[in-house]
DNA sequence: GTTTGCATTAACAATATTGTTAGTCTTGTT
DNA sequence: AACAAGACTAACAATATTGTTAATGCAAAC
């Protein structure tokens, strides 16, 4: 039988579970090695000899992160056949969807990431090209659509802002935002369901002609 | 003749000074009360003097950010005596440009302020009712408007969530915002002078009726 | 069964970091 | 000038934190 729940995996797995949420929770700083192998129940030398220093494993985490990054990016391009409206909307939803599953990502990202030269530098060679393709096909078929009197002309690259700012915020600032306004919508459940739907409307709105 | 440009103040203000900007780049884990002694100018035993502990010392500042913050939410409110629309508009550009003025203090409350309880607490009782009074009368306004037919009949509450949204996350993220889409745009002033224009017109967009 | 290589442990080492304390300096008051 | 009070300093103390090392266990290969 299983020795416990979900949590027999070898050590080095361990300890990469157990620093991925110190990480998360406390960031870089505020992490501490021994914390992190307590929580993985190993002596504090097994981390060292696992991983060397703590810097070693954070970038370990980083890395695994990026890549998770990247699947989010290319999943929320969308079926390029479906009519652009439809499109949209189900970018919006995965991208919405991918948050809601990784809750702690962007204020991982904001907080550990985007305050690294290295790792800004890292980021823009992982994604760029794969945002900046998504967004000329975007604009591309925009266009289109405008030129047949479909929809406003407006422009993809303000949209994607709009969509990340949207779909992001309100979870890394959850604490507030649930606690003094969501929380009149009934559970978190149902008011990120209501969010959801809300921001899809708010860029839709966007394209529609008046 | 002043001694110096522009930070001849009591040790006292100076190590708040030297407080406020370790802790905004570092956060409380990150910061080092000796770094701030130092970019005080003092030895770091005049911090302890002063405020006894780190603890205390990042306590003020808090304090001085969370009054910072009523400000923003009592002028963002805007003046009811104008036009729902032009009010509205009003308010969400009083919002951005106090970020913008105050670029770190989203991150810093996201981080140091929402990940703590007791912080929390305060915030609620300090904002809560202030935003709700914005909330009940913007709503009321609203749904007159709309009984009018001037516009829809939207929500209140998710529009500020809206806004604060949109304002706030590209300055959180603006490293990889700015880096990978702004910059096609400009300067980085520039972008931001059309990104608040964005913002106002994908608010009142809301509004309008199709 | 011995050897070999890796996983593991306990103890130690080095340094960073916060905080204290006893005494000095300065400034204003009598 | 003597005094008093607060500002300030240098040195020290305590602890936390990361990282190392030498010894041990253990399982597979020979």
């Amino acid at each position: 039988m299983d020795k416990e729940k979900n949590i027999p995996q070898d050590t080095e797995t361990r300890i990469l579970q157990a620093a991925e949420k110190e990480f998360f929770e406390k960031g870089y700083a505020g992490a501490r090695t021994t914390s992190i192998a307590e929580a993985a129940g190993v002596t504090h030398a097994m981390l060292h000899y696992y991983f060397r220093t703590k810097d070693k494993l954070f970038e370990r985490i980083v890395l695994e992160k990026m890549n998770a990054l990247g699947d989010i990016i290319l999943s929320a391009i969308g079926d390029s056949d479906l009519p652009l409206e439809e499109r949209i909307r189900q970018g919006i939803e995965r991208h919405f969807d991918f948050i809601s599953l990784n809750r702690d990502l962007p204020k991982f990202i904001v907080n550990e990431v985007l305050t690294r030269p290295e790792h800004i530098e890292m980021m823009r060679q992982n994604a760029l090209h794969i945002v900046n393709s998504l967004l000329e096909n975007l604009q591309h078929e925009i266009d289109e659509y405008a030129a047949r009197g479909l929809c406003r002309k407006i422009d993809a690259r303000m949209l994607l802002i709009d969509v990340v700012s949207l779909n992001i915020f309100p979870f890394m600032a959850a604490p507030i935002v649930y606690g003094a306004i969501g929380n009149t919508y009934g559970s978190y459940d149902e008011f990120l369901a209501l969010r959801k739907k809300e921001n899809i409307e708010t860029i839709l709105n966007k394209l529609k002609i008046r």
